[in-house]
This record gives C-alpha cells, sequence and structure tokens, in this order.
DNA sequence: CGCCATACCTTGCAATGCAAGGTATCGTGC
DNA sequence: GCACGATACCTTGCATTGCAAGGTATGGCG
C-alpha cells in the first residue's frame, strides 16, 4: 500500500479502532497491519500526538506474557474529534472522486 | 481541506485532468484550487516528477497574454499509471472505510 | 513608464510514515 | 540457571511531499 496516501489518515483509523474498545500500541498495530500495513516506528510517535492531542489517555495493564501493555483510551475530545475527522474524510474521498470522475463535456468542448 | 490527506493523491488528480485534455500548470492549479487547494508551490515539483517518471511530455505554446506557456500530454505510460492509481485510490478508500466501518461484534466479544 | 495579470520557477520548512536498531519482561526448553 | 523467542515498549534518521514566500519575465492597459 502507498505510503504517502496513509498520510492523515492514521490518525483517524486509530481513533477509530480505539472507538470500538481500549487497546495497546503493540495490538493497534497487528490490527491495522491486516488490511493497512502499519509498523512500529509509526505508531509509537503517532500515538504520542494523539494523546499530547488530548484525544486519548493512558493506562497501564500487567500481562502475564510479557511487559506491561500501555492502553489507550478515547476521551470525549477524542470521540468528537474522531466524528469530524470522518465527516473530513468523507468530503475529501467525494472531492477526488469528482475530480476522478469524467469531467460532464460542455457544448464548446464537444465543438 | 487537510494537507496530509492530498498526499500521494495529487499525482493522481493531476493526471487525471490531464487524461481529459493537455494543459498547463497555472492553469492546473486553478481547476484543482476550486475543489481540492493546492498551491504553485506544489503544482511545479509535482509536474517535474511527473516527467521525470516519463509520465507526461511537455511543448511550449506561446500565448498571447503573457509568457509562454508549457503544456503537459499524457504519455502511454502516464495512462496506463493513471489506470494503476486509479485502482489503487479504490482500494485504500475500500481499506480506510472498511476500519471505519464499525467491526461485526464477535460472538465472545458480545460475552 | 508603472502596474496588474499571466506564467514560469526555487528555497526552506513542516508533517508524517518507516526502516533499523535498542531495551526490558515473561515463559519455555535445555 | 540460562539462552531464546515472543511480547511490548521506545528512539533516531531518512524520504517524501505539500506549501508559503519569494523571485523572474512577458504582455496589455492607462
Amino acid at each position: 500500500m502507498k505510503t504517502q496516501l496513509k498520510k492523515g489518515v492514521l490518525d483517524l483509523c486509530v481513533l477509530a479502532v480505539l472507538d470500538r474498545g481500549d487497546s495497546y500500541a503493540y495490538e493497534l498495530v497487528n490490527q491495522l497491519a491486516q488490511g493497512m500495513q502499519i509498523s512500529e516506528g509509526t505508531i509509537y510517535p503517532l500515538m504520542r500526538r494523539l494523546q499530547a492531542e488530548a484525544w486519548v489517555e493512558t493506562y497501564l495493564v500487567e500481562s502475564s506474557a510479557g511487559p506491561s501493555r500501555k492502553y489507550y483510551r478515547l476521551t470525549a475530545a477524542g470521540r468528537a474529534e474522531l466524528d469530524a475527522m470522518r465527516r473530513e474524510w468523507r468530503d475529501f474521498v467525494s472531492e477526488v472522486d469528482l475530480v476522478l470522475s469524467p469531467a460532464p463535456q460542455t457544448e464548446e468542448a464537444l465543438s
């Protein structure tokens, strides 16, 4: 999957996944990696940004099969942002599809 | 419109517009700027990239209202690339929409 | 001649995805 | 006990690309 296309969409995807239930970075990578391809080097800085924006908050949970997991939970602000991003995404897709669709030829263009 | 979302889509949009007829950078900006917001600082490096990939070729046309225009014409390779990019775009949108759609809850998740 | 629109272009910055590499914890097998 | 793989965290440096800001040149108009 083309790297550039993902820019600006991964935030949305992560928030959407978190909206279905709390999770931690390592798990998020594995979930999203199935269809989207995303690596650890991407997710950790990303989660820091989301937290810096106060869209998520964290809590530690000890694991019986490795180090403690840092779980992320959507905040109210995060949920609001998710809604806004969903709208932006829809508008963006519409806009691009409009450009991609064959333009209705004008009368003079048909000569 | 969010800057990051455009990354990787502008190539596609420009190729799609050129597929409807030759054009020059200054005009492309004005056309795309209506819905997409794109500036000159973006288009000129972009056109150079497209040309470097041999997806477009150029020819000069003198204008009666300013300096000569550098027209861009899609090459056969450019048209093939456009088709490939259209498919990538569709797949990408499907993938993101899949993540955004509420996941079908599994039996155990419903406990 | 000055000014605006047209039309070209470059430089430097910001954002972000990723590969590569590093650290620590836990269970399993020897 | 100890090596090893899986789990889980993290950082550094690079590549790509959109954009603001600024620069140059042409042609028509007052």
